[in-house]
Parts: structure tokens; sequence; C-alpha cells
DNA sequence: ATAACATATGAACAATAGCTCATTTGTTTT
DNA sequence: AAAACAAATGAGCTATTGTTCATATGTTAT
């Protein structure tokens, strides 16, 4: 009752009354904020960027991925963990092979949006 | 000449020649993927998605964000200078007054992809 | 010019992230 | 069962990032 808000505030609020309720209205839960701001940390990687590349032309093995982008099994294995985890890639074993491939079309729109946005 | 590649490598590789080079063909530059990943990681943090959100509604100063996210001048203006940077927002100055708004529409299409993948 | 206000910025600090290295797990072959 | 291979994982290290705090810059009003 008595907490007191720290934050400093302009003498004046210059939005009006009717912008602030629609701005609180239309603010997805903090919970959804967090969770998207999750999924685009995981596109903020050009490691992790490369991989989905390589996987818009076909499923592929770890190894395969770590040499086709010459880096290290594991660095790759920690990555696909990640994007895993996102459900951005999904995979299936054959063997002592494991084959990931993309997990839907998402990943392609998502990427290519950013890239118009780049490209200008 | 001499240099030896000191990635491990699979007895064999699983990608056919043929994907191979389509992946190599189809991969954009090292550079525009570090700035597509940059994007991204401009994305990838909440106060940042929060903000945009916020600037959806309606042209906003920096006060009035910080208000409304119930944070500092000071961290809202730190950010508010990295979508800047990544000309996502777009500002004009009325006084002693800056407002921000969304440089265009990328923002929107962007965000709604991601919004469509974390809400499964 | 001075005071007051809105915003921007730099240094510092804690938290996070990506890579390497060593090792483990899972599968196949012998 | 043992060896060999593919992938996963955990610890450790360095680099990066988001916030705070203090201060500077820019604009307006007195």
């Amino acid at each position: 009752m008595d907490e007191q808000n720290t934050i400093e505030r302009c003498d004046y609020i210059h939005a009006h009354e009717d912008i602030i309720a629609k701005v609180n209205e239309n603010m997805p839960d903090e919970e959804i904020l967090y969770d998207l701001a999750e999924l685009f940390k995981i596109f903020g990687d050009s490691t992790r960027i490369k991989i989905l590349y390589v996987l818009f032309e076909s499923e592929m093995c770890v190894c395969d991925i770590a040499q086709l982008l010459n880096m290290t099994q594991s660095a790759i294995s920690h990555q696909l963990r990640a994007l895993k985890q996102s459900k951005l890639v999904k995979y299936r074993r054959e063997g002592k092979t494991v084959f990931y491939s993309l997990a839907d079309d998402h990943v392609r729109s998502i990427l290519d949006q950013g890239m118009e946005h780049v490209a200008e």
C-alpha cells in the first residue's frame, strides 16, 4: 500500500488515456513476451542461422553440418540442442547417425522476414 | 598449402555431392548472415520487444515508454538506441521531447511470425 | 545567463552465451 | 564382450549484454 514507485517520471505523460489503455490491452502477457524473446535469441546467432540454412536443402547429420560449416562436432551439437529445444529442428536416429531437419515452415518465413529487413 | 583442417570429420560424409553443392550455392554470404543474426539479437530481449509493442499503438516519448514499462529512462534510452541502430524505430524531436515510432512494417511481420511459432 | 526538464551516454557490474576440451552415452561391428 | 564411431553433455573460459548510476547534452522557460 505504501510502496512507492521509485521510477522517475516526467512532469506529465504525453500519451493520452485512450492510447495507454490500448497499449495495456494489446500488450501480450509477460510470459508470452518472454518466450518470444527467447525464440528470437535462438535466431540471434550466426552459427545457428547457418545450421538452419544448411537444413533448408536437406536433412543432415551432425557431422556433415560440422564439416560444411567447418566447426567442431561439439559446437554444432550444442547449437542443435538449442534449436531442438525451441522446436525449430527435429531429428531422427538411424543407427549411430542422427539426422536433423527443419521442424516446420516458420523457420523459413521468420528468416525470410529478417532477410527482407537486412537487405534494405 | 600445408595448412591442415583440424576439424574432426566423420568417416564418410552422408550428404551427396549435389546436396553439398546446393548448400554452398544457396548459403548467403557470411556478412549477410552476420547482419541477420545481429537483427534477430535485437528481437531477442523482452524489454525491446515490449517497446516495439508499445509503439504499435502510437509514437511515444522515452519517458512515456519508461512509465508504461515501469523501467528507468536510462534503460529505455539505451534500448531505443539499439532499436534505432537496427533501423527498427525512427524518431523526431519536438522541443525537449523525442518521439519514437516504428520504422516500417517489417517489425510487425517479424514479430507476428515469431508469435505464430510461440503460440503453438 | 540560469534553472529545469527530457534524453543520451559512459563506466561498472552481474548475468548470459558460445566455444573448447574431456568425457559419456548410444549404436554397430567384430 | 570389446572396439570403433557418432552424438551428447558438463565444466571452464572468454566475450557479450542489460541494467544501474552518475553525468553530459540539448532544449525551453525564466
